[in-house]
RNA sequence: GGGUCCAUAGUUCAGCUUGGAUAGAAUGGCUGCCUGCGGAGCAGCUGGUCGAGGGUUCGAGUCCCUCUGGACCCGCCA
């Protein structure tokens, strides 16, 4: 902790003046103010103290700071408080000693590689669920925000030091796939698109589904056909199954391929007709039953269903059917129990792929015998080669959490009280909700829908055909990416600047979709988001090839040996620009800064601090001298700010897996 | 009908959890800055009745109430 100790500290002499003026246990909040003049830390005390004595604030500040805080502050060793004044609006503002706080900055950040990254979950288990994007469709920008968001803090607590573990889940059974295989068996559609460069998830979303819906309206037969398609889904070894299968995966793969290709990155796939397959329910609705959490209606409007009644919804919730049948919310339900360890897990597992990161991504499998996977399921994947049929140990976790869209918060907060039932720990079930993507009103134009005058945004439908799909977004910014590389690099080969402009397509895209309000619903604008400049991953990754250019232009240091203590005084000792000091303060609470996006899920309080110590750092390269600063010494301690900013960097970028380029 | 959420520069958004000093970014528009460390940058100007009204408070963008406008959720569908 570096910045923290300053922290620390002012709360230590707080506590000591507060303590001998007779107020042991008043409370005070140590706060950032608004204002640089205003100090580095500033405390509210005499606001309330001024309440419960009836006089002015700034005569309690300024009793506070001259007759008890000077004294305990000079008792300080290492002292990291430079100052103290009451100002006369009545807040006390301290500032922090630079050279002290740059000093102890300098070698945490030169002593670790991985500095920021506190040991917050000290190896705690955490199952984190995103994408689970049905398989009949190409990934739109809406589910991106998903992937994105799921696969950022996946990255946050494994860098913090939890021992994660990503599903995807694959709705493979429901009606939406059933749609896709009534086209292709009854209603003619055929199964290969007529564009060769037309990925085959897209295929099935954009043209295969909706068309398959306009024919329902004109064409009652299909939907009969649907009708038997969704009983034959349920049959484990059944034609229609297989057929289903090779259809799923092969949608799968092409939406995998988009999310790889954002570096998102999963440990299990887990399949829903597997989930079914299990008879887990079976177990899971015992144990409901069994504890009353869910009762048998023998009257009323739901007369001979199983109901949970929740403690805050007034609507009883029908879990088991008149029928016998379990309704969808009964597989949530499973899931979860799954996941937090309730039930046993059922499943075997095989490796189904092998991922861009080297690791691999296993998948679920029912068969207890390597030899019954069939055909199917292994053509459709050659990484399998008979490694199959492993007991791994996904499951349960210390903590499970869901990425979910908003709009399925009610229906979360019911499936958590179920579980808060049959489980003790709390909190262990954690739904993480987020906005939905609407598309501006400008995109809506462009994609020809029509939008209503008072409207500045259209949600996406599928069955509408009003989506942006991630690819399209993603090639359009690759080609913008690539033509700017090459008008700043005109003697770089085709190759390289495509890498360059895949990276830059890559952050673009994962920094827009993490830097708003999780919880907000976030308006996308396909013009706005191919921006690569102002508050965008190309900025920070711009800011990144400088410093690297810097150090690269710098040689060897005429400072003394670097590992030593001594060494780092004597740097922070010469970084006395006030704006030197700012980058120091900057980088010392980077750690506060990762702790805060774990602690509340929310990456995008590290993309907010990556933009504002690159900027500062844009305006300090600006304003000060480094590489051709003369005076040696000086010179070289810049470098190692320098040196000290780009690994600061470069980890909140690990965080936001936006790569870190040499040059673009 | 019941419930959840949102409203802040022309536009897209921070700030609201925990009330505090002159409300911040980005973008757009206008204007400067490359024989110099990378101009995907920097500096300046422009731009706000924080939806409206009331309340609590020494102090409200922030907390409470009412209203207006908008989004979403509430099936023996998945």
């Amino acid at each position: 902790m570096t910045f923290q100790r300053f922290k620390d500290q002012i709360d230590d002499v707080m506590r000591d003046s507060l303590r001998k003026m007779g107020h042991k246990d008043q409370e005070y909040e140590l706060l950032e103010p608004s204002k640089k003049e205003f100090g580095d830390i500033t405390c509210n005390v005499a606001f309330l103290l001024g309440k419960k004595l009836n006089k002015s604030p700034y005569e309690i500040a300024s009793t506070i700071v001259k007759n008890y805080l000077k004294d305990s502050i000079q008792k300080q060793q290492p002292r990291y408080i430079a100052s103290v004044e009451a100002h006369p609006v009545g807040y006390i503002n301290f500032t922090v000693d630079c050279i002290r706080l740059g000093g102890i900055t300098l070698k945490t950040v030169l002593h670790d590689k991985n500095y920021g990254f506190v040991d917050i979950g000290k190896g705690k288990k955490v199952i984190v669920e995103h994408t689970s994007v049905n398989p009949n469709k190409a990934l739109h920008v809406g589910h991106m925000r998903n992937v994105i968001l799921g696969d950022t803090i996946a990255r946050l607590l494994k860098l913090t030091n939890h021992s994660v573990v990503v599903l995807n889940y694959v709705d493979d059974s429901g009606l939406q796939i059933a749609d896709i295989l009534v086209a292709f068996l009854y209603a003619k559609i055929p199964e290969e698109p007529q564009s060769e460069f037309m990925k085959f998830d897209k295929y099935c979303g954009n043209e295969v589904y909706v068309k398959v819906n306009g024919l329902y309206k004109s064409d009652s037969s299909l939907l009969e056909r649907r009708k038997l398609v969704l009983q034959a889904l349920e049959i484990i070894d059944g034609s229609i199954s297989a057929f289903a299968s090779r259809i799923t995966l092969k949608v799968l793969r092409e939406q995998l391929k988009t999310c790889w290709r954002l570096r998102a990155r999963y440990d299990l796939l887990n399949f829903e007709s597997h989930l079914l397959f299990s008879r887990l329910w079976d177990q899971v609705f015992q144990m409901l039953a069994a504890k009353g959490t869910i009762e048998y209606r023998t009257s009323g409007k739901n007369i001979g269903c199983w109901v949970f009644t929740s403690d805050v919804e007034s609507n009883e919730k029908v879990i088991v059917r008149s029928d016998g049948t379990a309704t969808y919310i009964a597989k949530d339900i499973t899931y979860a129990a799954l996941k937090v360890g309730i039930v046993q897990d059922p499943f075997r597992y095989y490796i189904f792929s092998n991922q861009w990161d080297g690791t691999n991504l296993w998948a679920t499998t029912i068969r207890e015998d390597v030899a019954k996977i069939t055909p199917i399921e292994r053509s459709v994947d050659s990484y399998i080669n008979g490694n199959i049929s492993s007991r791994r140990h996904f499951y349960p976790a210390d903590m499970a959490i869901t990425l979910i869209d908003n709009r399925q918060d009610r229906l979360q907060r019911i499936l958590g009280e179920i579980i808060n039932k049959m489980e003790y720990r709390v909190h262990i079930y954690f739904p993480l909700s987020y906005g939905p993507v609407t598309l501006s009103s400008q995109t809506a134009t462009q994609l020809g829908v029509s939008i209503e005058e008072n409207k500045n945004s259209v949600s996406m439908s599928g069955r509408k055909g009003i989506t942006v799909d991630a690819d399209s977004v993603l090639n359009a910014l690759h080609r913008k990416a690539k033509q700017e590389a090459k008008e700043r690099n005109p003697t770089f080969s085709d190759d390289e600047l495509a890498e360059i402009a895949e990276e830059l397509a890559i952050s673009a895209m994962r920094y827009n979709l993490i830097k708003y309000d999780i919880e907000k619903i976030m308006k996308f604008d396909i013009e706005d988001s191919l921006s690569l400049n102002g508050d965008s991953g190309p900025y920070i990754q711009y800011t990144h090839a400088r410093l690297s250019r810097l150090i690269e232009k710098s040689g060897r240091s005429v400072l003394a040996d670097q590992s030593s203590n001594d060494f780092m005084l004597e740097v922070a000792d010469l970084l006395n620009q006030e704006i030197e000091c700012g980058l120091l303060i900057q980088v010392s609470q980077f750690e506060n800064i990762v702790r805060n996006a774990v602690e509340n899920f929310d990456p995008k309080i590290i993309a907010r601090y990556l933009h504002r110590l690159a900027t500062i750092f844009n305006v300090y390269y600006e304003k000060i001298p480094i590489v051709k600063e003369q005076d040696r010494r000086i010179r070289d301690a810049r470098i190692t700010l320098v040196r000290v900013i780009k690994i600061t960097l470069i980890n909140g970028m690990r965080a936001l897996g936006i790569t870190p380029l040499e040059r673009m």
